[in-house]
DNA sequence: ATCAACATACCAACTGGTCGGTTTGTCAAG
DNA sequence: CTTGACAAACCGACCAGTTGGTATGTTGAT
């Protein structure tokens, strides 16, 4: 007979588990080292899967980033969405709402993001991957605001409002990448608060529980 | 005699003109190809010149984009503290004065920039590389708010707008990566003039020519 | 003659894939 | 229940090209 030899790796047979791990990974990888660090061997070795096993899923690359750069932004959106409706229910002051805000801004995962959304203008494959997500994001981020709270404003200049607070806190979050002086980020919370939130009204929840 | 061959490339000689060269190689690269397709390859083919060159003075990849980087932050400073002195000389008015300021953070080298400042978080030797620069560049950023403008504030508060109004630049650039509305900038440059400059007074120079 | 400045060939490691083989789970037929 | 067929899922070896350098030789200025 021939000898015992070494059994093959166990092949696992999840199909929706394996893109959830292979994304995971990506974006594991991107947050230690950055877009420009992020290889395929890495995401391999992180979900310790084969390059096979990638790219039966995901048919380049730019697919595997696309999806995990969607994920990040539904993930994003999720998070502040539900910092509004707590905000609305009471459950937490206006000042702690902006630091949790802030915070979602100033994550590791949000920074990554940041990464990839700039790399996206050279790269045209993965600029037309993320297209949809970049929308939906863009949108639901304005809806954040516009569901949370009132403002007297004409509709267009209130859009430009709510932007402007978007922007102040990507500027502080890229900001925040260089490290902050140990009160920074407390001043920033309170001057936020005062700048972009001193003329909006919170709006009530429908059914505060 | 030994027939005629191909000439070999001519040498030239002048050290400081060649790092100026490599420099500017660079930094087109990075404009073209983001900073991860930011390779010596391409930056030496950019700048006609051999790697044996580029090496020659620059000891690593590294000690190159860090030079770079370091010419970009004082020119974006250059620039900013010339819109200033403009300014205040009464050359242009204060909306002139915003919609450059804006052209100069949405502008493809300040585009640039940013992706090699977010890319240092998970770059230690290009991080140290880079630290003076980034700490002449913070110095000289919140200098041309205050050199340019009086604000009727207590030193902290005022260092915190500032620090706000570049932010809110940081964030418009970043989002201007993906397009911006045809009239999304106006209404951005008139928004940051009511919400940042309104209660700042514009301060005179010292002799107006 | 000397040495800084520059060129070119070479190097090991890494890149995003491709490809042939193996494994696994499902289904249908007996 | 068993067996065989099938295809999705996965593995790991292989590929051509690229990467940041290194080593050696040549050139040019003094």
């Amino acid at each position: 007979m021939t000898p015992a030899k070494i059994a093959p790796r166990a092949q696992a047979r999840n199909a929706d588990q394996m893109v959830e791990l292979l994304k995971q990974a990506a974006t594991r990888q991107l947050i230690l080292n950055g877009f420009a660090g992020l290889s395929i061997q890495r995401i391999v070795s992180e979900a310790g899967v084969s390059k096979g096993a990638l790219f039966h899923h995901f048919p380049t690359k730019n697919h595997l980033i696309a999806a995990a750069f969607g994920d990040l932004l539904r993930t994003f959106e999720q998070e502040l969405s539900n910092l509004g409706c707590r905000l609305r229910k009471g459950e937490i002051g206006r000042t702690a709402f902006v630091r949790h805000v802030v915070e979602t801004f100033a994550s590791d995962m949000f920074i990554g993001s940041m990464e990839i959304a700039l790399a996206i203008r050279v790269e045209p494959d993965l600029s037309e991957l993320v297209a949809d997500s970049v929308n939906v994001w863009r949108a639901g981020l304005n809806a954040f605001w516009t569901d949370t709270f009132a403002l007297d404003l004409p509709p267009e200049e209130a859009r430009t409002h709510w932007a402007m607070a978007s922007n102040l806190l990507r500027g502080h979050a890229f900001t925040s990448t260089f490290g902050v002086e140990p009160d920074a980020r407390e001043k920033f919370i309170l001057a936020f608060e005062q700048l972009i939130l001193s003329k909006a009204a919170i709006k009530k929840a429908a059914n505060p529980t």
